[in-house]
DNA sequence: CAAGAGTGGTACAACGATATACCAACCGTC
DNA sequence: GACGGTTGGTATATCGTTGTACCACTCTTG
């Protein structure tokens, strides 16, 4: 009564052998229904629950997967997951999420525990600074994996956002409004993410604006965003608007124009980046790229399953289009 | 080189048996240098790295824990997992996340693949809504569980809030302001924790405020907040000052306010309850009540450990302080 | 009624590790 | 040189499942 139940003590208390429970709770196999019952009620009676890791052992069938990603309370980064968790749930997996907090070492001994733990597969948002050491391990045990936004290699599957496209969109549309002098904002040096979108910007900026691109870094929190922004006024008094990186980043910027006393739209124009759920909620409310995160989530999940069915079919790179979503913290400048 | 290492292949290598490998992997047993150094070699050459799930099955010793929560974009939640992690994971466990969503079916069923899966202990903000059929499984599994803010049964350990003691302290703030009629906005129906907290809030209007309470409900967001606060000022055109039940449920609150053209602060106050990150950042900043969200999580991961330590040690309650903050929301009613 | 074709179930080995018990070799000691 | 203690390692059973092979029956059919 206190002692877990197993398929054991299940066949002990039918009266049948052990490969017949394990038949009847799977329903393979070729039963009666009479003892069909009577297994399940015994199994009922003891509340006997199969052990998952036991039969993962042996028949090699793991479901088992990992999310492990930068920051799980970034409200883009929920949603993602929240897609990506009910495809997979619906299919009979659990899926259990790691938070790195974007720190490569944190990362390491988490992935290392995860391989140890025997995952079956694993949807990933690799840390920035993610060593080639971390990819090997991982590769090596041929785990399936898809990379999320970050294509830290190219032997994963990977789905991600055409970042310059997005970025080029939102810097044409700052021109279209008059704007000139555009800064970009936020991220920190080593994102890969970054890099891709300060190239769409820049793009457009050496093309159409006739002046040179400024670019500030700042790591990915309104707070941060915030401080960036005031310092970038300072040195940048000739700016009138702001590419960037992230939402966050973006609202730290709109806290710190109202800050002097100047109205983001007005004097000054910021673009952000994701469509969290805040962006359009704050006052001003934000102009922002919009990439589906739900569906996003589900593109992952599909890739990851699809690896999973099949270990050896080609590599896949999935990228989506961020859409432009203008608010009111983009206007024509003030001169 | 293509099949996953074990300690046969390893042993193999190394021209040692399975059990050799095993010990010196552990440090455990009696082992002569040379020998050691042979196995290590092999174990490095072949990649070798242990099924720590194999390892459970047979010793008992189970270090994969779950924290179950509500909600982890909430930037409150997100800071107590950051604490409980922290503190076991250099401690050698596994700390993986599902997120509930407060939805008490998907709870059950994904806690079922977390009974199945085998974890070693739990971490638990219940769902709203949860059944005794899903805190039966749990306890019947005796897995080692401590509760979070949401004391669900009496059966596990539990960490959380003196809630009462927190809303009497910010209601009493607000009368010491000047402010009689003070509503109470925020949560759901049926949440726990909203009782609590409406109850220290009741105590205090009746003993001081000489009006009626005014409670109001609302889900979890900043959006919802904003549409519950809209109505409640248009039913109570009377109330000066609101305690909310949570810091987004607050600013949702404040932007209605400021839709209305007013000032949160001036002619309407509101308190918070968390102290998430955007408080401080608001405009205008919350006045908010903080309970130490990392030092919860560490109290939190603390409790597991020693109830993971000693089955049989008595049932333990922990319950902290929130302190009163005050910011830019709350001031002297405007008559 | 013997041969052949289902039914319904069981015996046994395996997955990758660990715990227990035991054994071989060596050392010193009386 | 027989005895006891230490050192360094191995044989074997076991954790809770599942896959494969096989066996004992019953039922048809000629």
């Amino acid at each position: 009564m206190t002692e877990k139940p197993t398929l054991a003590s299940v066949a002990e208390a039918a009266g049948v052998s052990i490969p017949t429970v394990s038949q009847v709770m799977r329903g393979t196999g070729r039963i009666s229904e009479k003892t069909r019952q009577k297994v399940m009620d015994a199994a009922d009676r003891l509340h006997y629950i199969p052990d998952s890791r036991a039969a993962a052992m042996r028949s090699g069938d793991n479901r088992e997967i990992g999310f492990v990603i930068n920051q799980f309370s970034n409200p883009f980064n929920a949603e993602v997951v929240s897609g990506a968790v009910d495809l997979l749930e619906a299919k009979g997996y659990l899926v259990s999420i790691l938070d790195t907090r974007d720190d490569a070492e944190r990362q390491a001994r988490q992935l290392d525990a995860f391989i140890r733990n025997g995952r079956g597969g694993l949807m990933w948002v690799p840390a920035a600074g993610t060593t080639e050491d971390t990819v090997d391990r991982l590769h090596r045990r041929r785990i399936p994996t898809v990379t999320f936004l970050r294509p830290v290699d190219h032997r994963f599957d990977h789905v991600g956002i055409r970042n310059a496209e997005a970025t080029a969109k939102a810097t044409d549309h700052l021109i279209q409004l008059g704007h000139r002098h555009i800064a970009y904002l936020g991220g920190t040096e080593m994102s890969y993410v970054r890099r891709e979108r300060i190239a769409g910007y820049s793009r457009v900026m050496i093309q159409d604006s006739g002046t040179d691109p400024v670019i500030w870094s700042s790591r990915d929190s309104k707070a941060h965003g915030l401080a960036a922004m005031e310092a970038l006024m300072t040195d940048h008094p000739e700016v009138t608007a702001v590419v960037c990186n992230g939402d966050m980043v973006a609202l730290g910027a709109c806290l710190a124009v109202q800050r002097r006393g100047l109205t983001p739209g007005a004097e000054i124009s910021i673009v952000g980046f994701d469509e969290i759920q805040d962006a359009a909620l704050a006052t001003p409310a934000l102009t922002t790229m919009a990439a589906a995160p739900n569906k996003l989530g589900q593109m992952l999940a599909r890739a990851l399953l699809d690896r999973i069915n099949d270990p050896d079919m080609p590599l896949t790179v999935s990228e989506v289009t961020a859409d432009l979503i203008v608010r009111k913290t983009t206007g024509a400048p003030k001169t």
